[in-house]
RNA sequence: GCCCCCGUAGCCCAAUUGGCAGAGGCACACGACUCAAAAUCGUGCAAGUGUGAGUUCGAGUCUCACCGGGGGCACCA
């Protein structure tokens, strides 16, 4: 370790000098808002200014503030942006970058409970941890854009937004969201029929609401949701486990009826789908989107069951000529009128669960599966069922057909009953085979096919009726003239299916947005005036919500909200004189914030609108010019981890189309372009009783690893306290300075890579640095040492090469490489320079500046002591010459079949005969000849000659 | 079970997108400095690209199969 001991000299760039170094830059860029990037218009503009047309908006996911504080893993993603953002600065963009928190939600309140402190406190005190040590990283945030989703002036907007939904309805026709207002005059003036036909003036006050309110992008329904007691709140489908628990916490989670607020995101699952294309996204996230919407286009078809009638769900209408018999998922609706009082004449014994009657076997056999769990229904995929004793009619060829009920079937997708094709599907063939029934195929399987079910592509067979004649046809003309013959019979009609639900919106715990709405004496939501936010969280005794034992379905949520009664009972006037109200005691989900923050982002102290249009036309407008036509806006760069695929990202899509459909924002997207970062990770080690020991006193040995002498177990993965190999910025910063620790960094990997820390690799990024320092500044006496020598013509060649490579890897993410090329370069400068008297200005600068984006602090410095008087954050930065990037001679390898023999140096310019001719007649290639004449030669132009014998 | 991504020196990673396998860093060895060590500086060492086939004048790069690692989906009709 450099700690500046007196046998190092003065003026070495050690960790203490860095610090030293890095803390004067920090200053001075906060005393000069070095990274203000100024607006079109509002308090945020700058008058004297001319404003950059040329933009670029990055942004860090939304970090949440834990009381932990940063490991070195959290900063990845955000030095990343910030070189990134350093770059662009430096080449004379506008750039607004800043970071915000996420403070909202369960762990800040659980953090919370646990310390015994108000949520506030704990998390403004983690906030200012944060910020600490994200300063001392030197990230060039415009901190007046900061903002927290506690904020009181923050969360107004949050709660105004939600009106904004709350009084929006989505117009199918237009497929756009409108003002609730304009479907109420719709209705009034009669455009709009009400659901039972009477007119609107015959409906009572509550009857209209009650209309209207059914229509509202944000609704309050009595359906079931996912209660998890041991949480004490209800949460989204999104953030349950696919086996069945909470994604916080772990705790199992139980569908229950209960009167929550939902948000109508299935109105935008064709737009969510259908806008990924037009999106710069990782393939891999827009692939879990597009899986999670779950849109299946095919056909509802009716059949006639005795008095009633069975609608199916099918993507596959083409085989419904294979229709072999119905399942009902056990909770259908239907399932009790269709079960017979007795079994039918001949019913295969495998059919009647062992019952006496279809009843008793229904019974049985619903009881059982409402006892099984979501996991149980899962891993066993064992089919089994029961027959209802019922027949249904298939439309198309009048075959009466059995029904059953059976798990395999479930209520909550499509109509909760299918029709089964055996022939075509192997679920429906498991369960054909084992229940003895028909199977009918009509898709021919391709030639040598050998398999059960046929889910394949080919001509239809065993598809006719007196009207109707499907043979021949591919799957996609058969669907096409399935459905036509449906709807003209009036059977059935094409269809879209989502798997996408209406998104769960309301939370039963204290740390969140209040929802800004009161019940009047009728229990009917009333959205409160514009002028009455914010909504501010009252204080309460106790803000830690009643939690359950975690299996106890049978438990209520009691919101911690509902015993502040002095803040839930309020008399206010909203128009009609003062009265009694009682306020929301839910609040919104920690996502709510960070639906919207990009907006903020662009106009923090906006006190008249969340954001102003101009503003937002500026910094997320599309750019048709230089992102195509189909462009849909956004901010240019949004990096994060690939956890919030179908979380944040598909919510905070749906908030900014709503928006966007009422006019208030010009972008269709928030994030045109988005970036997985990969994650840090870290080797723990553990002892012979399993406990880990401290990863950074575990020495290795011969590729074993021991701790105070005894051998121990190497594991890879996260970092954490428990597996104690946490390593932070902080301990970097002091022992090698946040330029060094950055600089490593970036040069671990490509960014979107996930790659193990380690520690001792840092030194290699610290002796860089401190032999670049060491070419500008004596390290004994600290003067300079750059002369104003011209440059070699080996100089500007490689110092030309170097600014055109680092200039493409900076602007396409690639800091690994550009750190790769400076510490080449400079490696070169060192060899020439390093031993003269001083290193020619004309080489020092350009590194110093291309250095910046990477290792700010201390390129500021030496810019500085190069005497620039200005900071380099606006740059310039470098740029190549194309005719030193050029090359007099080119060295051809010359292969033999394939192999390097020889290699001849030509003219840059010489043509292909010629350098074959050069090729040819180069000695050992004449000796390798030994007189015959080569097969065939290809010259490649600048790479190399291949001779084939 | 299905789909996607990744396997290059002991380790982390490059390779102009089909053209000489090596840019950079760590580790290691040797040398310089030092009374010595650390730090620093210099020099050097190292794999034929997970395995096997194929396409090609030429494959780390393209195709197929398999092995290993990571991720997503999973009775979604």
């Amino acid at each position: 370790m450099t700690d500046g001991t007196e046998t190092t000299p003065a003026h070495r760039y050690t960790a203490a000098l860095a610090g030293q170094i890095e803390r004067r830059w920090q200053d001075y860029w906060a005393d000069h808002g070095t990274y203000h990037a100024p607006n079109p218009v509002g308090p945020l503009a700058e008058q004297d200014k001319q404003l950059p047309s040329d933009k670029l908006f990055v942004q860090d996911m939304f970090p949440y503030p834990s009381g932990g504080g940063l490991h070195v893993g959290h900063p990845l993603g955000y030095i990343g942006v910030d070189t990134f953002a350093r770059f662009n600065r430096m080449i004379g963009r506008n750039v607004l970058h800043t970071l915000g928190y996420d403070a909202f939600g369960l762990p800040a309140e659980q953090y919370a409970v646990q310390t015994g402190t108000h949520p506030r406190t704990t998390t403004e005190a983690n906030i200012a941890n944060m910020r600490r040590q994200l300063r001392a990283l030197g990230l060039g945030h415009d901190e007046r854009r900061s903002i927290a989703t506690t904020d009181v002036e923050y969360y107004r907007w949050t709660q105004w937004i939600f009106l904004q939904i709350f009084n929006s309805y989505y117009d199918e026709k237009q497929d756009r969201a409108r003002p609730i207002a304009d479907l109420e005059k719709e209705y009034e003036d009669g455009t709009r029929a009400t659901p039972d036909g009477r007119p609107w003036s015959e409906l009572s006050r509550v009857e209209r609401r009650e209309v209207i309110d059914s229509h509202r992008l944000v609704y309050i329904s009595d359906a079931p949701v996912n209660w998890a007691p041991g949480l004490g709140t209800v949460v989204a489908n999104e953030e349950v486990t696919p086996d069945g628990r909470s994604e916080r916490g772990n705790f199992p989670v139980f569908r229950k009826n209960l009167r929550q607020w939902m948000m109508r995101i299935t109105s935008y699952a064709d737009r969510l789908v259908d806008d990924l294309e037009l999106l710069d996204w990782p393939e891999q996230i827009k692939t879990m989107q597009r899986n999670w919407i779950g849109r299946s286009r095919g056909a509802n078809v009716r059949f006639a069951a005795g008095d009633a009638h069975i609608e199916v769900f099918t993507t596959r209408p083409d085989t419904l000529f294979g229709a072999t018999y119905m399942v009902l998922a056990p909770e259908h609706p239907l399932v009790e009128r269709l079960t017979a009082n007795e079994w039918p004449e001949g019913t295969d014994e495998r059919w009647t669960g062992g019952a006496a009657t279809p009843g008793e076997a229904v019974a049985d056999y619903r009881r059982e599966a409402s006892r099984k769990s979501e996991l149980d229904r899962q891993e066993n995929k064992e089919k089994t069922g029961v027959f209802t004793g019922s027949f249904a009619v298939n439309p198309v060829n009048g075959e009466r057909i059995p029904v059953f009920i059976a798990d395999y079937v479930l209520m909550g997708y499509g109509t909760g009953a299918i029709m089964a094709v055996p022939g075509q599907d192997q679920r429906d063939w498991d369960f054909a085979t084992k229940f003895g029934l028909g199977i009918i195929r009509t898709v021919q399987p391709s030639e040598g096919f050998d398999g059960e079910a046929f889910t394949g592509e080919g001509p239809a067979i065993n598809s006719t009726n007196e009207d109707l004649s499907l043979n021949g046809m591919g799957v996609e003309d058969a669907k096409k003239a399935i459905i036509a013959w449906l709807e003209e019979h009036g059977h059935g009609e094409g269809t879209v299916q989502y798997k996408l639900r209406d998104w769960l919106f309301a939370r039963q715990r204290y740390w969140g947005e209040p929802f800004p709405i009161v019940y009047d004496e009728d229990g009917l939501p009333i959205a409160l005036p514009e002028d009455q936010l914010p909504l501010e969280l009252p204080d309460v005794e106790d803000y830690s919500p009643k939690t359950f034992d975690p299996e106890d379905a049978d438990s209520e949520p009691q919101p911690p909200l509902a015993k502040a009664t002095d803040w839930v009972e309020v008399t206010l006037d909203l128009g009609d004189g003062p009265k009694k109200y009682r306020r929301d005691t839910n609040v919104m989900p920690q996502w709510a914030g960070s639906c919207w923050y990009q907006l903020r982002y662009i106009d923090p102290t906006n006190t008249e609108r969340f954001v102003d249009p101009e503003n937002e036309k500026y910094w997320m407008g599309p750019r048709p010019a230089e992102h195509g036509v189909n462009d849909p806006g956004g901010l240019d760069l949004y990096v994060g981890g690939v956890e919030h695929a179908v979380l944040h990202l598909l919510y905070a899509r749906f908030w900014h189309k709503v928006l966007f459909d009422l006019g208030h924002v010009s972008s269709k997207e928030p994030y045109r372009k988005l970036f997985n970062q990969g994650y840090i990770q870290a080797y723990a080690y553990v002892d012979s009783r399993g406990f880990y020991v401290p990863a950074d006193e575990v020495e290795e040995t011969d590729g074993r690893f021991f701790y105070n002498g005894e051998e121990v177990r190497q594991e890879y993965g996260k970092m954490g306290k428990s597996l104690k190999n946490i390593v932070t910025p902080d301990a970097m910063a002091e022992n090698y300075g946040a330029d060094t620790f950055r600089f490593y960094e970036m040069s671990m990997g490509p960014l979107e890579i996930s790659r193990p820390w380690a520690t001792k690799d840092v030194v290699g990024a610290q002796r860089f640095l401190q032999r670049l320092w060491r070419l500008v500044v004596d390290e004994e006496t600290g003067a300079l040492r750059v002369s104003d020598a011209e440059l070699t013509d080996d100089d500007l060649r490689r110092l030309h090469k170097t600014i055109a490579g680092v200039r493409e890897d900076y602007a396409e993410l690639r800091f690994n490489t550009a750190g790769a090329k400076l510490i080449e370069l400079n490696n070169y400068v060192t060899k020439v320079y390093g031993a003269t008297q001083a290193t020619p200005r004309a080489l020092a600068e350009p590194l110093v500046l291309m250095l910046a984006p990477l290792c700010p602090h201390i390129a500021e410095e030496l810019w500085h002591r190069l005497g620039h008087p200005d900071t380099l954050v606006y740059g310039p930065f470098p740029q190549a010459d194309e005719k030193y990037l050029v090359e007099d001679t080119v060295e051809y390898p010359i292969q033999v079949n394939g192999k390097v023999r020889s290699r001849v140096t030509v003219a840059a310019d010489a043509g292909k005969d010629d350098v074959q001719a050069a090729a040819l007649a180069d000695e050992k290639i004449v000796a390798l000849l030994a007189g015959g004449e080569p097969r065939k030669v290809i010259v490649v132009p600048g790479r190399l000659v291949n001779v084939v014998l």
